[in-house]
DNA sequence: TTGATTTGCAAAAACGATTTTGCATTTCAT
DNA sequence: ATGAAATGCAAAATCGTTTTTGCAAATCAA
């Protein structure tokens, strides 16, 4: 065998010095090459030509962590944001403008106004897969969205090491925002009260601690109230399609209603139609009551009445929360409940919207 | 004035070897502790406290970047999506799910999988204040979303180091997706083929690039078919809200139309209400084509008529530039036309729905 | 020709953490 | 009492960059 000059085999991602080496040159050339320095840093254009070449044929990507490292300053508050790929989609923006808001408007001292928000995301049931949740390698500070109960149990289990807040769980050992538990009861109260007596609730599946919370709250109520049981649709998931398939399908079997709670506003929507299809008028026929969620409640038609907390006011205390543990008092790790904001419209009879 | 104690100098965020002055020890030790490793590295319990205690006075966040570059392995692609405060809150999520899911499928073999998703968000035109932005020091790849033209200027005047697609904006040496050109004419000759004959058009302010274009190609080719001009109704944002109270606003002066082009949803949504309240039947006195972009248009009560690029084609035409521009060539600058999709629904006079 | 500049780049010093190694001390076994 | 093992921690190596420093060789000025 020849004797082989013992190079170390690039196996990884080329880094500065992988170039270096394959230009025949030091890493602080190559790395003023790379960012434009050669110029203040008297490179012979040869010899910059050299190290582009080597960093084009090798793929380099530099590797962010370093370069933050080194040029970065103190400013590097990591946030993230950790939720499931089947979190609801419009809910993850108002974290992200929350955590934005409340940076850039100086909740939190310590950085200045210099942070960075990430997005993780995981498959329902795996949070415990993800990279640097553990160890804390990948983020300061985490709002933890849309687990299930087996990444509940995980979180039970392995505490993580650095501040973090819940949205809608509550897990011993850790800081948490939930609605108001009478959402459901709420709503059955602002049917019945509105004269309906034979009600139904539409939910989707698999349910979540949240809307188990809403369904179970509405059907005791109701239950409560009116001496009879509501009817419970179940939806596929919480689209619009699918609560207009899960209703269409449930009116078709013939049962008669007169007030309709949707757990979600997506729901109620796919809802709308089917009960408009079903020749049913609202809310003379069926008063409809949803939940909240969307910017557009006021413009169904008719405006949808509403009951529970917004996702703006759930996501602004979620990131207090953070700021506040990040900031102050780490030991502090309260529950806080997110109060019901109620606006009576159309759909159940009333004036408004 | 009352003195404050110098017991400690506030030299920048506390580190490792800040607290381990504090406690007197080495810095490997306070490591050791902070990371539960105590027990395998044979901490005395009383120094464990020691250094604990130190921790917590001084307020310790670890440096992630540090903890990363130590302990990362060779795992950390970076990709930014940069938006403007200002973009629609549902664009974004569009965004993360295509970047997320591209990434997991593998589609750059590079970084296997393992990567960062950061959200940078900016106020309208200060772009160039974003930091690590001309450094590249943040992030390896970016998405920029929603500039202004103060942004663009910027952009065209300083290159960006590092792959970079751009949405719906065309900028020399910039990789771009844009949706296809004919958005507005087509809109234009839906309504025309229905029928009608007294167009007008909706449209937020200020006109960005794209909603500009979709007005423009609308007016001319209106204008080319029925030789008379459409009107043009302007609302603040792209809100529901100001989309209704601009077309109210509107029908109150009196003009009479019998068809209505929306450049977004929300103005279309807040449109239906406005010609509701004015006693306006949808399609039979007006008909109303608007763009695409939610998934909610099928729920419309009359459906939607839409044309024009889903935002989800979008995001993932520009997830699969990226990639290919991080991954191999990174010369290539395409411009790639995402193209139009048409779906005519009760809104137009049409059938389905 | 010779001393002073310039040119071109290598070597070293950070950045803030984790992990490995090494070395005194104690404690244990005999 | 004495070598062996366990204990407790400091020191050093390392991650991949950028920037500063230093120093030959080449070029210039006289």
């Amino acid at each position: 065998m020849g004797k082989t000059k013992p190079t170390k085999k690039p196996r990884g991602r080329a880094t500065v010095r992988g170039i270096a080496e394959a230009a025949g040159v030091s890493i602080g050339s190559v790395s003023s090459v790379l960012n434009n320095r050669h110029v203040e840093r008297r490179i012979a254009p040869e010899t910059v030509e050299k190290i582009r070449a080597a960093a084009a044929g090798l793929g380099y990507l530099p590797n962010i962590s370093a370069k933050r490292l080194r040029s970065g300053g103190k400013n590097n508050v990591v946030l993230a944001l950790v939720t499931s790929f089947e979190a609801p989609i419009p809910l993850v923006n108002h974290f992200i403008i929350a955590l934005r808001s409340a940076m850039a408007a100086g909740k939190f001292p310590h950085a200045e106004g210099a942070f960075s928000v990430m997005i993780e995301m995981f498959p329902a049931g795996r949070l415990h897969e993800l990279p640097g949740l553990l160890t804390g390698d990948h983020f300061n500070a985490a709002i933890l969205l849309n687990t299930t109960a087996e990444d509940d149990a995980f979180l039970n289990r392995s505490p993580l090491p650095y501040p973090v807040v819940l949205v809608n769980r509550l897990i011993a050992g850790y800081a948490a925002v939930v609605e108001a538990p009478e959402t459901g009861s709420r709503a059955a109260e602002i049917l019945i009260r509105a004269k309906r007596n034979r009600l139904a609730v539409l939910h989707g599946s698999p349910l979540t601690q949240t809307t188990r919370a809403r369904v179970n709250g509405f059907m005791h109520r109701g239950a409560e109230l009116l001496g009879r049981p509501a009817h419970e649709v179940m939806a596929g998931k919480l689209s619009e399609t699918a609560g207009y398939d899960a209703m269409r399908a449930f009116l078709k079997r013939g049962p008669e209603i007169d007030g309709l709670y949707a757990v979600s506003d997506a729901l109620a929507l796919g809802a709308y139609r089917a009960l408009k299809e079903h020749g049913l008028k609202i809310p003379s026929d069926v008063a409809v009551v949803g939940v909240g969620d969307y910017e557009i409640s006021p413009f169904f038609d008719p405006p949808l009445t509403s009951v529970g907390v917004s996702h703006q006011a759930l996501a602004e205390e979620a990131s207090r929360l953070l700021l506040q543990q990040l900031g102050g008092d780490g030991a502090a790790r309260p529950t806080v409940t997110v109060p019901l904001a109620e606006t009576l419209r159309a759909s159940s009879g009333h004036r408004g919207g």
